[in-house]
DNA sequence: ACGATCGTGCACAGCATTGTGCAAGAACAG
DNA sequence: CTGTTCTTGCACAATGCTGTGCACGATCGT
């Protein structure tokens, strides 16, 4: 007897989709929203999440490695020999993956997850820390504090400006060129120096 | 017959404030902690909690008033004609008050208590707000973006130093240095001018 | 059109948490 | 010391969430 495989069905792979879009949102708010929330902005019933996820868990998992492959795929592609224009691009490109970051924000809150969000954004911390170190070097960055706090000045601007976007909404103009500001600022350049570096980006 | 009416004793009061300060310490980190959990690290047993709140709810916004009556007073003690040293001043005088902003922090992510939260830092914001304005005026502030969006991102900064400080212990000093550092770069100085008015401030 | 796949609604067990009642003992104020 | 105040430990109900089983209907692939 031959075993006939099919296709996945179009419309559950769309369910699944919409599930994962609706739990990014749901627990952007709430770290701890019920499956049954997630489930009902999917349009969908709590029965029929556990046809797609085994488990919360499974749930949240999925959703942090994949922003942890998207933010790994920005970084690769982000990259200046001035250190001062490759923070502001960094900041830049975090800014267009602001869902999937506030997303994993919001659950790195919480338990088990810590270790994973911290292995995702590993990779734009070590090409931050670089630019920092460069930056450094040629004068052009703080030397105030140890280059590794600077860092971490330049990561807590970006979320900030990540939260603001979120609560006040902004364009995603305005979103873009207030992360770039923001992180320049957090690495000691003058608001006109700061200016000048985006507007040379434009 | 006299109802003779007696103090209350020293050791509820004493394990009233172990609940709050314990509170303070398990929300921090788990904003959903249980009260076992909470009652636990005070040194008490969940059921003696319901002696001196009488729900959570209760317990939470004991904490929320208490913390939004000392960011009162500090706010009223901190000022300066100089807008910049103004700003500096009112980020130390947060740092000062750390443990119990953090907690507050953590407590807004959820539901109800979102705006007594907002209520709570109103009197800092106005102040803010108002050594901003004052700055801008005098060309010392960042002027490439509005007013109440700079003060947003000083909010911000001071809010990202507190958690950096959190995480990786920094010393009582070195915390409020930090602070001041962050909130003026956020204000549009260069880092060699924020040292500036942060040495000044010695 | 046929059959596999998927969604639904319900029922159910398990678990954690909140809030309350009560009896007995420990700690304290006067 | 005496009596009040406080704490403890237990039992208990109520609630909300997770995870699973099952039958039925809807939807889709071929």
């Amino acid at each position: 007897m031959t075993t006939t495989v099919r296709a996945t069905r179009r419309d559950a792979t769309a369910n699944r989709a919409a599930l994962l879009d609706a739990a990014r949102e749901a627990l952007r708010r709430d770290p701890a929203a019920s499956l049954e929330t997630i489930a009902a902005q999917a349009g969908l019933s709590r029965r029929a999440l556990y046809g797609h996820f085994a488990s919360r868990e499974d749930l949240v998992a999925e959703l942090v490695t994949s922003a942890a492959e998207r933010i790994g795929a920005i970084v690769s592609t982000v990259d200046d020999p001035d250190p001062r224009r490759a923070i502001a691009m960094l900041g830049a490109a975090m800014w267009d993956e602001i869902e999937h970051i506030r997303a994993l924000a919001q659950v790195a809150v919480r338990g088990p997850h810590r270790e994973s969000v911290a292995r995702a954004l590993a990779p734009v911390r070590s090409r931050l820390r670089r630019s920092v170190d460069r930056g450094r070097a040629a004068g052009l960055v703080r030397e105030d504090m140890p280059a590794l706090r600077v860092a971490g000045l330049v990561e807590g601007a970006a979320i900030a400006v990540l939260d603001e976007a979120t609560s006040s909404g902004l364009s995603a103009h305005e979103g873009r060129r207030l992360v770039m500001l923001a992180t320049l600022g957090a690495a000691g350049l003058s608001w006109t120096e700061a200016d000048a570096i985006v507007e040379g980006l434009r």
